[in-house]
DNA sequence: TGGTATAGTATTAAAAAAGATACTGTTTCG
DNA sequence: CGAAACAGTATCTTTTTTAATACTATACCA
């Protein structure tokens, strides 16, 4: 990739929370616990195991997201939130208000639409 | 798209801002300044004109930039920030300063590494 | 008269992301 | 003994996104 280094800032921030799935990943895991790989399953019904296991490999990459593995059998790994990845809460957050507001937003804008066209 | 009540709000928050060129975009209109369509092609010089249309429409559609066509040839149309659009500012300036951050952080864990490494 | 500027569209190709499905080995539970 | 749970891989297909390229019409300028 060409970079323009203004774009730059912002690439990198969205490299690292963008992907379908990774702010659900990071909301779940921003709430603190330590979770399992199949109780994230759980928790993102439509996700395949691989785009879970794709997405939370490159968090971990980036050093947002701790991965330990137990060595037993069966398999047990936990997934957690690192002190940097703390660092990401203020974006989601900004980020979920603003797409709660861009909702009803929309919603109230529609309703008006309806209640002209009845009129 | 099914979507998860929760993934939802940070999926529609991201649909408008996410595109490879989205964010520089609005960074740029958010400097208040009307843009025409070259200008912007100019402050973004690897983009296609496809790809500036394909998401100034977008943007367009979420009423999160105004677009102005003069009636007049050659033609000239104008690129402006909403006053909606402006509510993305605080998410694109936390997103902003993330990566400055991060690409700091990853320079420094960089320069580290070579340290140890050569000594 | 030929070149440049304007703001695009159309078409095709390539690359990236996501999805579907089947499979692994071991243990514990019924 | 059979089935389920664990945490994934491997392979292939589909979908989505981006890129490359050529093309449009008109006006102005030298």
């Amino acid at each position: 990739m060409k970079k323009n280094p203004l774009q730059c800032q912002f690439v990198v921030a969205l490299d690292s929370i963008v992907g379908k799935w990774k702010p659900i990943i990071l909301y779940h895991l921003l709430q603190g616990k330590t979770l399992r790989f199949n109780e994230l399953r759980r928790l993102l019904p439509d996700i395949t195991q691989r785009m879970l296991t794709l997405h939370l490999r490159e968090l971990e990459e980036e050093e947002i997201v701790k991965r330990v593995v137990y060595p037993q059998i069966p398999p047990k790994v936990e997934y957690s939130i690192t002190e940097y990845g703390m660092s990401l809460s203020p974006i989601l957050e900004t980020l979920h208000q603003w797409g709660v507001a861009h909702v009803e937003r929309k919603q109230l804008s529609k309703e008006k639409n309806e209640h002209i066209e009845t009129d």
